[in-house]
RNA sequence: GCGGACAUGGCGGAAUUGGCAGACGCGCUGGAUUUAGGUUCCAGUGGGAGACCGUGCAGGUUCAAGUCCUGUUGUCCGCACCA
């Protein structure tokens, strides 16, 4: 009887055996699987842990069945917010919890039978690991792709703190006390991303990766190209100067110049460091409330194009580069600054966003395009259409406008062509306790400083106060906020912030290639040996962050000559999500939660990872339902009862049975092709049937073929990836050596699959009439006639003349009849 | 709001990617064994007496549509400081 004390027995062994451990003498064979890694919560290993990993260790152990040398490590993105704020709420050290949280995972890990290896793990809380997340910080640094400037957070007034935008509620409140949350400028650390936007964007079509999650990072991106046209700045009826005394000017980036002779105001993002200077002081007052008020509002809502328009006047004007005219310049919240340039050129008639803020302010509205074909349309028409009340350019057509007045514009240096981004880069600072330290220190007289890298790692004290008040908590804690400079030796401060934890898995793949190295964050032969992934396993939600991140990192380590390849992820599957039984997600609150580790021991683990096989659609997932759990013990003991019979009963040779033969090879090709497309559910569905079959066979015999006995055994080796304690345990009561994993993976005789007949579908006009058994290989013409002869055949055509026959071949005949 | 997906029997889910809808399993019904129930085994199981009708809804393309196109409804995910 299966249980998981066969869990185990078999975990055991394969831990003396070193099952999972890489061999790097076979690295041409190599492939390297991952599973995005997870958070040590408290909360113990939920089903979907193992949803995200179970099925892919399946995965690995058929390829490692089919020949390959699979290395598949694990790891805890330890860093982050949960264990910081359970150190608030209840005093312990989110070192001492995370510490203990990552040694009951991993032993629950152990327990799922995952073919790990286990001397490749990490964790990025360890010094070990975060040292080099600080050497990455430095690299970036030195090469120009991390840098500071001004950015919004969310502040609680009332707790003193930044918010993650998870702690504000949707109604703009804090979570903790329900205070308005507003929006405070910090100083913060960037990377630069957006260097690598079109390299992002382009290489997304050498990768292996679900279309949707492509558009996505496409979408993400946003590549826009247009012109950037600058307008002149008036105020109290003169012009505004920059420093250097020429003309300030507001740079507006769009994609429908054509419209350049509709604009009839601009519109200046309320947050734009530039809002003051053009804030006359007539309008101060009105524009300080409205600056106010937005700092309030989420980017979400102020985008949505429902949303009712305000804005403030700000008494300024701008002058258009074209004909001269005077233009009221406005700020609005449908304008973010971290967008293009931050300022837009309003055409109330050909945009709707500006059309509404125009009718609800009484701006002018002033049609400058037609419709191509001179019928009339309504305000606002947004289409490409033809010039009108455009100058010099009346006339042309929205494309040749868009090149010409682009060009015109270049000429006089007004505008120019222009590709922008909806990309922004990274911010990485976080003004938080738990996370990487940043490696820089800010010296009187040497400005700002990169730590050398023979002082990394700089660790994260442990004595520290992280109740909110105010300041990051690194602030309050001199003997790692005092320093002294490493240039010119004088005192000098820390930067208080930590790194964003996506830092930590940007690049974490590669470190569990060399993860005890402690020259280098990884060996660079090494890297370029096993790596890329060739096969990443994760939710999609991480589509647009996480993945883009490493993806930039990986660029970035590349062109600094770290590495040699372009991506980090070749393939890449999304696990679908398990939801409880009523369809809502798994939480404490909704009393919904399945527990795998009860599962485990009651039933054994490859019961709970069959059923989580072939009970969902992997990259779907869905409800949980407990009834699936006894079908599968079922099918598990009827595999059993199978075995005893085959090794209880004498073999005999038979003449070769063909029809096993076929079914046999049919489950050898159905079960491999849909494993390996992550179709779990259908490959054991074809095991089963191979077993209602081989059931079939052995009842009520007394002795048993050779043929039959062998398909027994390449049941069990089909089984074993998805079974593996208990293919395992079977495998060894037909007096076979462990371990299974070391036996080949069944080879298909194509052969075998070449029926003499075969079962076709005749339909007249797509309906279907009847079904037929014919020879495999007969002529169409044939076929034909053999219908026509058919006992059925005038019946079905009913009185009329059949005009064409479509033979699909091998599958259906279809007579279209008028 | 923007972006991405999904919708098929009582239920979980299949469908060679435009070619026989409902594989496999759960559940249910009947039968056998046992008989206290459960287990196990066998048969049946989308609807309809039937011609036929059926893949969220309404159109369309096609010899042929769950699959492609247009529109629509509902649900889920992401939206840059949760990871």
């Amino acid at each position: 009887m299966y249980s998981v004390d066969i869990d185990k027995k078999w975990q055991e062994k394969w831990a003396e055996m070193k099952l999972g451990e890489f061999d790097p003498s076979r690295i041409d064979k190599k492939l390297y699987i991952l599973e995005m890694f997870s958070y040590p919560s408290a909360s113990k290993l939920h089903v979907g842990h193992w949803f995200n990993y179970a099925p892919p260790d399946s995965w690995a152990r058929m390829q490692k069945m089919r020949g390959y040398e699979v290395f598949q490590p694990i790891g805890f993105d330890a860093f982050g917010l949960p264990a910081e704020n359970y150190a608030i709420k209840t005093g312990i050290h989110p070192q001492d919890s995370t510490k203990a949280n990552i040694e009951t995972m991993t032993e629950q890990l152990y327990k799922l039978g995952g073919m790990f290896d286990w001397r490749a793990n990490l964790a990025t809380c360890d010094p070990d690991y975060y040292r080099w997340n600080q050497w990455l910080f430095l690299q970036l640094f030195k090469n120009g792709l991390a840098y500071r400037k001004s950015a919004p957070v969310n502040w609680c007034p009332d707790c003193q703190t930044v918010l993650a935008n998870e702690q504000v509620l949707e109604d703009g409140t804090c979570e903790r006390c329900s205070t308005e949350v507003t929006k405070k400028n910090l100083t913060q650390w960037f990377f630069k991303i957006t260097a690598y936007a079109d390299e992002l964007l382009d290489k997304l079509s050498t990768l292996d990766w679900p279309e949707q999650t492509k558009k996505i990072q496409q979408n993400w991106i946003g590549r826009s190209e247009g012109t950037e046209v600058s307008f002149e700045v008036e105020r109290d009826g003169e012009r505004v100067l920059n420093d250097d005394g020429t003309p300030l000017t507001l740079d507006v980036f769009t994609t429908r110049i054509d419209t350049l002779f509709g604009v009839t105001y601009l519109v200046i993002a309320p947050e734009s460091p530039l809002l003051e200077r053009l804030t006359t002081e007539a309008q101060k007052a009105e524009v300080d409330r409205y600056v106010d008020k937005t700092l309030k509002a989420s980017e979400i809502a102020r985008l949505a194009t429902t949303r009712e328009k305000t804005g403030v006047f700000t008494g300024c004007h701008v002058i258009h580069p074209i004909t001269g005219e005077k233009l009221e310049l406005w700020t609005a919240d449908y304008v973010i600054a971290s967008y293009g340039t931050g300022v837009v050129m309003a055409v109330p008639a050909h945009d709707t966003r500006d059309f509404a803020f125009a009718e609800i302010f009484g701006l002018p509205i002033r049609r400058v395009i037609d419709s191509v074909d001179e019928t009339e349309t309504e305000l606002p028409f947004v289409e490409y259409g033809k010039l009108v009340d455009s100058g010099a350019y009346t006339g042309l057509t929205s494309e040749a406008a868009i090149a010409q007045i682009t060009a015109d514009l270049a000429k006089d240096s007004k505008g120019k062509a222009y590709i922008t981004y909806r990309l922004r880069d990274w911010l990485v600072s976080r003004q938080r306790y738990w996370g990487t330290p940043i490696p820089i220190v800010y010296c009187d007289q040497c400005g700002t400083v990169p730590l050398p890298e023979s002082m990394l790692p700089l660790t994260l004290p442990y004595d520290v106060a992280f109740s909110p008040d105010g300041v990051s908590p690194l602030t309050k804690s001199d003997a790692f906020m005092q320093t002294t400079c490493p240039t010119c030796g004088g005192p000098a401060r820390r930067d208080p912030d930590t790194l964003d934890t996506f830092v930590c898995s940007s690049w974490y793949q590669f470190r569990f290639v060399d993860n005890h190295n402690e020259e280098a964050p990884f060996d660079k032969e090494k890297v370029n040996a096993l790596c890329p992934v060739d096969m990443y396993v994760g939710g999609q939600e991480h589509a647009a962050m996480h993945l883009l991140y490493s993806r930039f990192i990986t660029k970035a380590l590349r062109d600094l000559g770290y590495l040699d390849f372009d991506e980090p992820f070749q393939a890449l599957v999304h696990q679908g999500m398990i939801l409880g039984s009523d369809g809502q997600k798994m939480s404490k609150s909704a009393g919904n939660t399945v527990t795998p580790d009860d599962l485990v021991d009651q039933y054994g683990g490859d019961v709970f990872r069959l059923h989580l096989l072939f009970s969902f659609a992997y990259t779907e997932g869905g409800n949980w339902n407990d009834d699936g759990v006894l079908a599968i013990t079922r099918f598990i003991s009827r595999i059993e009862a199978l075995v005893d019979k085959v090794i209880e009963l004498p073999v005999e040779k038979r003449p070769h049975d063909k029809a096993l033969a076929y079914r046999v090879n049919y489950t050898i090709r159905g079960a491999t092709q849909d494993a390996l497309k992550f179709q779990f559910n259908t490959a054991i569905a074809r095991l089963m049937e191979l077993l209602n079959h081989l059931q079939k066979m052995i009842t009520d015999q007394s002795v048993i073929s050779e043929e039959t006995y062998e398909a027994t055994r390449t049941l069990l080796l089909l089984l074993a990836p998805f079974a593996p304690h208990f293919a395992e345990e079977m495998n060894e009561k037909m007096g076979y050596s462990p371990s299974i994993f070391n036996e080949p993976w069944p080879t298909l005789d194509v052969a075998a699959l070449v029926l003499d007949e075969i079962e076709i579908a005749v339909q007249v006009n797509g309906q279907i009439k009847t079904r037929l058994m014919i020879p495999a290989d007969i002529e169409e013409a044939d076929l034909i006639e053999r219908i026509k002869g058919h006992e059925s055949f005038d019946n079905w055509i009913a009185g009329k003349t059949p005009v064409k026959w479509i033979y699909v071949k091998g599958r259906l005949l279809n007579i279209v009849v008028k």
